[in-house]
DNA sequence: TCCTAATTGCAAATGATTTGCATTTGCGAA
DNA sequence: TTCGCAAATGCAAATCATTTGCAATTAGGA
């Protein structure tokens, strides 16, 4: 499935803007900020705040989530419907996704317990990669 | 421990504005701005830059966790050490802590397989509570 | 108790994000 | 395929959450 396919299916309209935005984001996977996502698609002239409104509408329809950046600004991702979940090195910044959600079976337990129905979670998990722990260790 | 051995323990003077703003969080436990913050601690007379000064102070030292909002602010909360997790309503917005960190052995399996060593995680898991399940499918 | 670096209050600045409005455009209906 | 209009865009200006400069105050070690 295409980018314009994934976008009017959340019923919004595929208009070239939000086709660029969501193609950059999916070709990242990366956390990025509106500033910085406006920079690598400088050359497709599209206004910071059209960016901003197709964020926040992609927010909205669930295909993109929103995080506390390192600075003031927050931070927008794809939403990968918790195909993955993301390692962060707290030293290198380094980030590696884990394939599916491990977390799968603990959330029906979940359900059962709470009665909560669970739709959606997110989960960054923090530490340090195998590199950095090589570097600390010398 | 109280509040003002927490601060000393994390390299923060015990200063009358931090033992309130933490106090307050303690009590609270659930997410909130800098400016709920600044209402509920009202009759201390606490100037809002100092609560900012100070919430950044205790995430940096890893006392407090900051998240996105619902509107454009930020939110805060003390940092449990993993010791919960919040279910949060979609419908409602209501919240219910889970008792204990259920991820506890799944994230040992992570750093067996990934060599990561696992230091912090954050999550958030989103749903439909009980009662709003009752009240949609009336 | 004294000293000094850290912290605070206040006021002003900043800058990330939102908004109003006139114009353009995607796309369902005819 | 064309038409009509609600939705989306660009631009400029506004908003407001958050940060910052500075002089005065204060916590806590020596």
């Amino acid at each position: 499935m295409n980018v314009k396919d994934s976008l009017r299916e959340h019923g919004l309209k595929a208009t070239p803007p939000r086709v660029e935005i969501l193609s950059m984001l999916s070709l990242l996977l990366a956390p990025v900020s509106a500033e910085e996502l406006a920079r690598k698609l400088a050359d497709k002239d599209i206004d910071l705040s059209t960016i901003y409104r197709n964020l926040n509408a992609f927010v909205e329809a669930g295909l993109v989530k929103k995080e506390v950046g390192r600075g003031k600004e927050n931070i927008f991702k794809l939403n990968q419907e918790n195909e993955y979940h993301l390692l962060v090195c707290m030293h290198c910044g380094k980030t590696i996704p884990l394939p599916g959600c491990p977390y799968h079976e603990i959330h029906e337990e979940i359900e059962r317990k709470t009665g909560f129905r669970l739709i959606d979670h997110n989960t960054e998990i923090y530490g340090i990669c195998p590199d950095c722990q090589r570097l600390s260790s010398r």
